[in-house]
DNA sequence: AGATATTCGTTGCGAATGCTACGAAAGTTC
DNA sequence: GAACTTTCGTAGCATTCGCAACGAATATCT
């Protein structure tokens, strides 16, 4: 008796959601544990700033939302720390005083000039590490981040 | 004057391990709402229930741990929900008795045979939607995933 | 211009998270 | 068998998170 009907064979561990969500937290744990024990920022921090050294200064966190994948109030957070650290500093726009004004300071700058170059060679490690299967892994890292086409 | 040395080019944007994390949580997010709206279950509550209707009643959060890429106490407060919720119960394993048993009560096996089809079928509808890249992308998963070899 | 709607950024607050330490139970050593 | 070490699961506590609401500034409408 109690007879359940058997339930669907499933293996969570070929579950492509699943393979993805830990392939990228282990990555992101890996960069992230770097940053923080070499520079103390948060992944979060991280792209703020690489978003300010790669667009320039002045990106209002309404921009910088749009771009790093942050919510409107993980960037608004993220710039009171990185203010209070000293690496970023926030002015209101002339023009539009809605807008926040982020700018890199001359610390944030050298944090940077030091820090781009690790995030190069990281990239340059993960292409050798994962060889032609890079090919394979961009292209489907393209399909699921654009979506149309 | 303020001569500050030019800052490394380097595009966020083109950066694996942040374009792996954005793709992971979108494909998570897409998911984990489907799970909240249709089931009320969260992510975690998800892979502790798949873990379950794949090898079978009695596995410890121990056990759990190992295999669904949680941490202990995520394991011991997702048990204690899905407890709450009727999904799971929990018994102390007779012969050892610091383990703790977790099963599928009736409940949670129907919710599964319901909830496990939809996860194959969203498994195919990946595959579909990456075509041919799904081999690499498989291919990079398990380099990543799989330091050794 | 005045009224209304929208955009921008911040913050209050409850829930979730992550670290750590802890007690209970078993294993180990002598 | 008593002292100790280790394993297992839980809970306290501070931090962080996410949602929603808010005030300020601008845009739109009539």
């Amino acid at each position: 008796m109690n007879q359940t009907s058997p339930l669907p064979a499933f293996d969570l561990e070929r579950f492509t959601p699943y393979r993805l969500a830990v392939a990228a937290k282990r990555m992101s744990d890996d960069l992230a544990r770097e940053y923080r024990s070499r520079f103390g920022i948060s992944v979060a921090e991280w792209r703020l700033l690489a978003h300010l050294a790669h667009e320039g200064d002045g990106a209002s966190v309404r921009d910088i939302e749009a771009r790093v994948t942050l919510e409107k109030y993980e960037v608004s957070r993220t710039a009171r720390r990185l203010e209070e650290s000293g690496l970023v500093s926030k002015m209101t726009n002339a023009s539009d005083r809605r807008l926040v004004s982020l700018s890199l300071t001359p610390k944030g700058k050298r944090l940077m000039s030091e820090l781009l170059p690790l995030a190069q060679a990281y990239q340059e490690e993960v292409e050798a590490r994962l060889g032609p299967a890079v090919k394979g892994l961009e292209v489907a890292l393209d399909r699921i981040l654009n979506p149309d086409e």
